[in-house]
DNA sequence: AGTTAATTATAGGCTACCCTAACATTGTTA
DNA sequence: TAACAATGTTAGGGTAGCCTATAATTAACT
């Protein structure tokens, strides 16, 4: 298992590599706020686990390994992210927390947290959509989208529902 | 700024402290899987930060300034946890990840954020929850609920209209 | 009270990660 | 191509947090 930190160089080797299509130490050391012979450092114990190739002064690469596994990183990170963004923390806020969850999270996100689970906790009434949730992990299918193939000019029929209510 | 660690071992002495009224060096340890050398340690720091007293073969106890980060900590897990819940990771593993977000996470926890992402960005339509969701970060009240208050039989009528859809 | 068991404390050591300062290499440009 | 600038590397050092082994204290039992 990598550490946290590894797992941060990788994840930033592969952002770097997919926007430049080559990455240099110096471009890590400011991705993650670090001098460059922490950089270095780090790069060796990588390379020696075969996450990435590295050759003195001439950069580094991911080798497939690293790739696959910065990859499911990046893929954590964006989730996380897109999250946090659903429930409306502001996008550069949402991508700096989607690294640090649970410790030292911006006020924001954690009032945004509490506000999601207090307006699920005190729906008046069961939330329809948590059960669409439930469905829609059993089968990947979203149920309303069954029903409604069933009639045409659903979207019109919505609108008059929601005035009934 | 404390420190994540510094952090979880504050948090563990409140819980501790709620459920049998007084913590020892031995629960602390057992809490956050560590040797007692390491609790001590640690002890000794937060004692000197006044976060606890610490006296020596005598135990903690929290300082009210430690009572009060603790409690912010607390509550930030249990939202996190309560989050998790809400997408249907079972109780233990939100328990145990509430505290790891990001790195290290369950399979299971990463599968149902994915889910519920999936579940947002896939809907057919724009989810009217969200909506809601929105109003309610700014006024704090369920809009449907004031809607609601017109009628009466709102939830006999509701199931009228789910069939209808 | 005396002996043993449990708990707590100290000393010393280890690893991960970061730093600064000095040195090496590569790139650029007159 | 020589000189300077930028970048990369190494050496040496620091802190946080963990450990083991050993010593001190407290608790429990005969």
């Amino acid at each position: 298992m990598l550490s946290r930190k590894a797992e941060d160089y990788l994840e930033a080797i592969l952002n770097i590599t997919e926007k430049k299509g080559y990455t240099r130490v110096k471009d890590v050391a400011i991705a993650l706020s670090v001098k460059p012979s922490s950089v270095v450092e780090m790069l060796k114990k990588l390379n020696d686990m075969a996450y990435v190739v590295y050759r003195k002064y001439d950069g580094v690469t991911l080798t497939p390994k690293g790739r696959e596994l910065g990859s499911v990183i990046k893929d954590r990170h964006d989730t996380l992210k897109a999250l946090l963004e659903i429930i409306q923390v502001p996008a550069k806020i949402a991508d700096k927390d989607a690294c640090i969850m649970e410790h030292e999270l911006e006020t924001k996100t954690v009032e945004q947290l509490k506000n999601f689970v207090r307006f699920v906790q005190s729906a008046p009434d069961y939330p329809q959509w948590l059960d669409h949730f439930k469905t829609f992990c059993e089968t990947g299918e979203h149920p309303c989208k069954v029903d409604k193939r069933k009639n045409i000019g659903s979207s019109e029929q919505e609108l008059k529902i929601e005035k009934l209510l």
